[in-house]
DNA sequence: AATAAATACGGAAACGATTTCATTTTGTAT
DNA sequence: ATACAAAATGAAATCGTTTCCGTATTTATT
């Protein structure tokens, strides 16, 4: 499309290389040469071919991001915060949706084999059972970054909330609100959130010398309908909980609706509380809804810069296994106060 | 880090111009040596370099997508259509947001200029004043689909709602609610979907013999609390507005949040309808809110399918010029409707 | 059987940049 | 003026593909 190396050369009566180099700010051109090489190469535009560079330097500058869920807040104000940081360095995102599906995960994750990004910052899929595509990733020495649904296995740096903790508080307040009967929402059992978050509940329970019923832990799916459906069926049975945890902010949403088709109240029948992205929505629903965020841009961010430094510094190590803790905080709304 | 195609001939003990062809499935090879290729390419898990190949193709199985948001159902909607289509057929997204601001649009526009991308699917950012970028980007035969926020100017194919006649219907449903004094409320005026919805809004108004009030045509900014402060001095200002079309679905969510600080109630003092994307967020707020929805996932199907045509199949023209419009919808609900 | 045509493959150029190595030009010290 | 180091530039290899062109072998045609 634009002129290329060679014809800005032949233009300035240079050689390919001497042109490079002046473009490059090597020391060995003259900055005589190097002024007249760059400003033709500003008036005839001159963008070198990212593919030939991408070739030779065996660097993309291209960053994959592979989340579950782009209508979600929560994934789409990480990737805001990773674009944040990596843009200002001149990378590209390559942003990759599953759809919670594995298989589809696992189909983007060995298309990223090829060396097409230089890094992957991934949240894995909902229904993640084995990890062989990302082992063998990693394996291989390909930079990848892990944030909220990580691969506890896998040995590289990861970006995590403290979901226990906060899990253990949410409890602790619907226990204090006079909850009984606490529920436990949740997508998968195997993610590593879904664990972290149950122990934290269950040993709020434990502490307060309640006890866990199983029939009040519920795993949900991907169909919105079916989910509620299922909500509503609990909330009608003989086993109604007077308070819920709900692990999935989505999950939350779908609790409002059934009980919009009961003739319950929250938070007079039903307390919940909920592990949720967007304040704004939080504060809108009717009541308002308590909630635990997670300063998810943040989160962004800090994948964003780790990645910065391993890619644009030269011989750096490994990403190290280590897995960093960015707490979220409990916002105290409506939905778990007696008004 | 895997194989290459030399390694791979060497290995076999064929030229790496056979194995290429064997992989590409050409005609001129044995059936009997593609089959020995392709085993070993799949054993020694040969993955074909993308730069190599885009470099001596000129082609990148990439498409651009660039959004003004990405906390916003609406465009993430967008781009999971678009996703579903071009991945299917091999290509890969990269997805920049631009955060509602043109200098960064610019920045990235002229950045997908060398030939990063095959093609752009933008929506342009709020504030859009020139198109010089994205004139010159389509001057120089760069495969451009706009969607929701177009140029007019610029000859390509553009995706849109009904815009008119959705804001034309969602005006004279307040009127018919008994509305008198009815709002609108915009990001900015430069933008296509602004300017159509105000003229749908602004003849509904006429047809109804209802004066237009220029002190209730809003402009907003990106600053949510300010926007919501402005609101509030709106609402208890002595030119107080019964209705309000919203084209923007966070100008709705404002609106409830300064309605709550006030003593008014939806809809006995203010009814309000607006273009919103999240049909579950609807129904959920108090009251629940009468929206205009656009059946997004299919625009970015469409944007899709378009591309795909474009790019794979061999001698196409360029992207016509044309504006092919999906309807959206109204969805009636409690916020119009007196109780 | 002689020739033409089809089949199957190899060699090498090309894509557009960067970089190693070689070479010319300039500057400086004697 | 000569030698020698330093500075500035050029030639060519390289990255890993695809593809043009050429060639040997096999198959078909008369």
């Amino acid at each position: 499309m634009g002129v290329n190396l060679k014809e800005l050369a032949a233009e300035l009566k240079l050689s390919p290389s001497t042109v490079s180099r002046a473009l490059n700010d090597s020391y060995e051109i003259s900055e005589a040469t190097k002024q007249k090489v760059v400003l033709l190469a500003k008036e005839l535009d001159y963008q070198p071919n990212p593919f030939a560079r991408s070739l030779r330097e065996n660097k993309s500058k291209t960053i994959a991001v592979v989340i579950p869920e782009r209508i979600n807040s929560y994934f789409a104000k990480v990737v805001d915060g990773i674009e944040e940081i990596t843009q200002a360095h001149g990378y590209h995102l390559l942003v990759y949706c599953t759809q919670e599906d594995v298989e589809r995960e696992k189909k983007i994750v060995n298309l990223l084999m090829n060396g097409r990004a230089d890094a992957i910052v991934i949240s894995v899929s909902c229904q993640l059972s084995d990890n062989s595509h990302l082992n063998l990733l990693h394996e291989r020495g390909f930079p990848l970054v892990f944030f909220d649904r990580i691969c506890a296995e896998i040995p590289t740096t990861k970006y995590i909330t403290n979901n226990y903790e906060s899990a253990f508080e949410g409890t602790k307040h619907l226990i204090q609100q006079g909850c009984k009967k606490i529920a436990f929402f949740m997508l998968s059992k195997e993610l590593s959130i879904t664990k972290e978050r149950y122990r934290g509940y269950k040993e709020a329970l434990e502490q307060a010398g309640l006890e866990i019923d199983l029939s009040l832990n519920l795993t949900f799916s991907q169909n919105e309908e079916q989910n509620i459906e299922m909500i509503k069926e609990l909330l009608v049975s003989n086993n109604r909980p007077d308070g819920i945890l709900s692990s999935i902010g989505k999950l939350a949403l779908a609790t409002y609706q059934a009980v919009k088709q009961t003739n319950l109240s929250i938070p007079r029948d039903l307390k919940i509380i909920s592990f949720f992205a967007d304040p704004t929505i939080a504060s809108l629903l009717n009541p308002s809804l308590t909630t635990i965020t997670t300063p998810t841009y943040k989160i962004g961010e800090e994948c964003g810069k780790l990645l910065i430094q391993k890619l644009t510094k030269p011989k750096q190590p490994d990403l190290p296994d280590q897995t960093l803790v960015i707490p979220s905080t409990i916002t105290i709304r409506s939905s778990t106060i007696e008004i």
